[in-house]
DNA sequence: CAGTGGTCTAGACCACGTG
DNA sequence: ACGTGGTCTAGACCACTGC
């Protein structure tokens, strides 16, 4: 097997002063990683058994174990007892929209409709391609669109994506799809989004925000800007959101 | 010793179909939280090495391992190799500040001043009561500030402490405390803030709120609404702040 | 009943910090 | 040199799922 670490690897590695130390299970991490971003197991799919791992990188399952905790706790895989673990999807009715923190202010479960405003290619902003580590030479996918809660016009966005991986992605393939995007980009384009950092900012509505969100100029909404990664922290999205927050608020719980 | 685990609890609560079955290191667990918050061990301070929590519990290294590994996770413990596991303080360089995610927008370390507009003890309003779990007739601590940064006022906050616990915090008193008021709490009242809850959203500043962070009325502001509990859940503070951002953000992680 | 992850133990050795 | 947490192993048994 190509995949299992030599002993002399191994050896090394664990003998003290090497500078290059890192812990086995640190070690069956990064290959484990490497098969997620490869696409070895795809998402909502489960990986080989704890055991089948052991057996395949030559160390304990307790080894292995602590590899997927680590995994497990990022979010990047999800332990079922007696079933097995699982690669993290954008799919599963738990964790739609598990990047969006707007709530309704009295909890009920809000009804989403999105409406596509635009969807076409661009050379890259100065801006968005230092966010998304391209040339503004290179072309991005932009898209703006419109989320309504409960009927109500409540988030008016604008995404960038890098055109050369979210190849095929045109205004019509875009209309067919239902449901959330991040899970069409993973079924579609085999872009699994990992995690997000996101800034925000309190602004007043320009004429234009105004008129999609359906409020007068200078109503103050939330500014939301979210920087998407895949494996390898490779930042994929950039997205600019600006939120009406007159019924819902943003959540975020701090430790 | 009263706190190791009966053999009766442990076979009971380990047998098949026992309906309050829980696993032994989350009992442990439990009992390392009684003593955090019984102020066994300080914030700051270590807890007694793994090797001696095995003993005490009677438990295997392992168990205790398990138990203080979600402790460390949810930040309320802080393990140091070779020295120990010590009890999270706010008042450690590191964590100063923890739960605040204002951020300047170029990256450069503010200097943070803060400035006490008023702080008396009045009956609780209705929103806070339901908040901390008290009744109206209960009387809270009020505290109203403006933070600074870089010498430009930036937050303006009011802040609501049960004044059954925060007894002898007055005015006076406060204007003695420099540093973070989370630190404070620790070492003068005894109360530590574990984790919080925060919902934002974007307001219009009111004549008074425009006067204390010197901008004009109606300009745009993040306001943010914290919940800040201890040790078991329990709400200790609310806090709601105006967040200036025209060159500060909020910054937050998702996953 | 077999297979999966979850718990618990015991013991060996390593890395780090402090005397 | 010693004590701390960190890693790794091997093996036993439990809990959950699905055939």
């Amino acid at each position: 097997m190509t995949e299992q670490i030599s002993p002399e690897r191994k050896a090394a590695d664990r003998s003290a002063g090497s500078a290059a130390y890192s812990p086995l299970y640190q070690q069956i991490k990064a290959l484990l990683l490497e098969s997620l971003d490869r696409g070895e197991w795809k998402p909502g799919e489960a990986i080989p058994s704890e055991l089948d791992l052991a057996a395949r990188y030559q160390v304990s399952q307790g080894t292995v174990r602590k590899a997927i905790d680590e995994l497990a706790a990022d979010n990047l895989l999800i332990r079922r007892q007696g079933k097995g673990t699982f690669v993290s999807t954008h799919h599963e009715a738990r964790v739609r929209y598990r990047f969006l923190r707007l709530t309704p202010d009295d909890g009920h479960q809000a009804v989403t409709s999105s409406v596509i405003i635009e969807c076409t290619r661009v050379k890259t902003p100065v801006d968005i391609a230092a966010l998304l580590n391209l040339r503004s030479s290179d072309t991005v996918v932009n898209i703006r669109r419109v989320l309504s809660f409960d009927g109500r016009p409540t988030i008016l966005e604008d995404i960038w994506l890098p055109g050369s991986v979210f190849k095929g992605l045109t205004a019509e393939t875009l209309a067919k799809n239902k449901g959330p995007l991040y899970a069409w980009f993973e079924s579609k384009f085999g872009v699994s989004m990992v995690r997000a950092d996101e800034s925000l900012r309190a602004l007043a509505a320009s004429e234009e925000a105004a008129n999609y969100l359906d409020i007068t100029e200078g109503v103050p909404l939330l500014q939301v800007e979210r920087v998407s990664f895949t494996y390898g922290d490779r930042p994929m999205e950039v997205r600019r959101g600006l939120y009406l927050t007159d019924r819902f608020h943003y959540r975020n719980q701090l430790s």
